[in-house]
DNA sequence: GTGTTATTTCGATGGCAGTCGAAATAACAC
DNA sequence: GTGTTATTTCGACTGCCATCGAAATAACAC
């Protein structure tokens, strides 16, 4: 069920609250950024935050570790680059697509 | 807002039925696919389909041409890639992870 | 014009998503 | 133990999504 998966992770991205919060988290690498701010940073309801990071949590996408009272969360790349490669392969392989083959980024 | 259009088109693509039926386009390559021909191919309502369909048209993913009574649907490759290149660099899932961007979110 | 095939729009239904504030929990310092 | 900070869970609300069958539209052949 690589499809489902696939659309699980994809419908986790598919709102704008959600992809701001990851990109937020892809950006800031190993490091990760604590939830508190995330919420200073996105502006938006602690629970509300939290109710996205769990969703993103679920997928796999988003990891969290806790540093004392603080949650550090962190975006999971390989998580990230297997749905990549399930767009550009799964989707993208035979036809005319023009992207070289084999490398995805640009 | 390029973030916001990405998002759209993460939800199109994030729903199981939509991105088995993406799927079945961006395989079919340029030649595309009849309406009927995705109905039989994917066992659902037709409603439910042209329901799916339009989504799918609204974020500029598939597109249609028509053929006598035939509708031909299409997957709108750089659209595609454009998304894809959005998740790869924005989102950076390549192997580094370096944050060339010291843009932090607003 | 009538009839046939292909596809969309309409109307309805059940369910889940996004949002918030308030209350509960977790981890710590004292 | 008490108190403080960080974060989640709870309860509720509004609204959109996925699905279907039936009716309407589109394009054609006759």
């Amino acid at each position: 069920m690589k499809l489902e998966q696939a659309a699980k992770q994809l419908e986790a991205l598919g709102n704008p609250t959600r992809l701001n919060l990851y990109r937020t988290l892809v950006r800031a690498g190993a490091a990760g950024r604590p939830v508190g701010y995330l919420q200073d940073s996105l502006g938006i309801a602690a629970s509300t935050l939290s109710h996205h990071l769990h969703r993103l949590i679920l997928t796999g996408l988003v990891t969290q570790e806790r540093q004392a009272t603080t949650l550090i969360c962190r975006a999971d790349y390989p998580i990230m680059q297997d749905l990549i490669g399930f767009l550009a392969n799964e989707c993208c392989a035979d036809a005319a697509c023009t992207p070289a083959t084999g490398e995805v980024a640009a």
